[in-house]
DNA sequence: CAGCACTGGTACTGATCGGTAACATCTGCT
DNA sequence: AGCAGATGTTACCGATCAGTACCAGTGCTG
């Protein structure tokens, strides 16, 4: 019964689809989109090319699968924050805001995934760009949507500074990585900037 | 005499170096590094393969080179800047943000040559990668500088956030084209940031 | 003229990569 | 047991890419 899960190693207690993804997910945040082979993607998920390309049609499917998924995470992410303080605007900017610092202080950090995957793919123009744009675009409409509803006076002006300072903070983190730099500082921006919905 | 510059077409009017750091430059912005390969950089040269090897020991130097050219021409176009307007400092803020207002404005704007550079290449720990990190670095400091000299009061917090902020709106500039979006408020919060020297 | 340095062109190697075919194996279900 | 579907394994194809060998042309200089 339950044996079929133990007889095999730990690997098939997940299936070959989220092995293969994770590996993707893992390889090409690491080392770029470009830079990894399928090859190198089904090893890393203990398979092999062929079930790779039985569940995704070609690399390009898969690249699409990956920015499609991390999308909907932070997607995901974002509603749970709101959900989590349901009708309260300044407890959510609050919470976005500890997930900001999370985010930024987490060590191994390359940027943005999905901002690196529409510079890895912007070349020839690749769907899974649209899908980062798309995402981005939500991003920024979502932040107007909170600080307007949180009473902050021009929520528009001020979600792009906000926004501009976050984008810009997860890329310069990659050449500045320890506490000191313009990325260690964003907390105390982003905490001045939203401290009180009333401000010039 | 000077015949020789004209019996050749007129591509042998620059040497084929430069053509070849030229044709670079171009598909390496527009494409990727990793997306475009040596035969295609030299046939935009309009030359071949052989002459490129023998200027460029590998495909590395080049990359080398097109990043560290990059970087000096940055660098060159700060102390122009500077140079503009001696021991006056905030004329030189008044220049600088002029500067960037050209480059934020200008079409075909695919972000920082050199950011874009660091994502291909920071996969595979590439020697060019450490270039553009001094860059940045060497840019945050001179801003810090130029705010100190001008007066502003904490001008390391003042130089991150509009360091973040500048590096944020490149970045977005490639989902958010036209007058709408972030990138293009820019330079209002900029010139608010910078208006006086004197600010909370 | 002779020699030299630089350039252009062609063709090649070896490696890698995306993608496929054919066959063997294993699992779950009846 | 026995079937069907999913998975693993191996080998292969064609294209591309970085890098090289070899030769031919050109212009300069002694």
């Amino acid at each position: 019964m339950n044996e079929k899960s133990i007889s095999r190693s730990a690997k098939s207690a997940v299936p070959p689809r989220k092995r293969i993804m994770s590996a993707a997910r893992d390889l090409f945040y690491r080392l770029g989109i470009r830079a990894v082979g399928v090859d190198a993607i089904a090893e890393a998920a203990a398979t092999n090319k062929m079930t790779l390309y039985r569940h995704f049609g070609s690399k390009d499917v898969l690249i699409e699968a990956y920015v499609q998924e991390l999308a909907d995470e932070a997607d995901a992410r974002w509603e749970a924050i709101i959900a989590a303080h349901p009708d309260d605007a300044r407890a959510q900017v609050k919470a976005w805001l500890d997930h900001v610092e999370q985010v930024v202080n987490c060590s191994g950090e390359r940027g943005c995934a999905l901002a690196n995957a529409a510079v890895d793919l912007r070349g020839p123009d690749h769907p899974a760009v649209h899908i980062v744009d798309a995402y981005k675009m939500r991003k920024r409409a979502r932040l107007i949507d909170l600080f307007a509803r949180a009473g902050y006076e021009n929520p528009e002006v001020l979600a792009d500074e906000v926004f501009l300072l976050f984008e810009g903070a997860r890329l310069s983190l990659q050449c500045y990585g320890g506490p000191e730099g313009p990325g260690a500082r964003l907390m105390m921006m982003l905490r001045r900037l939203l401290s009180d919905p009333s401000r010039p």
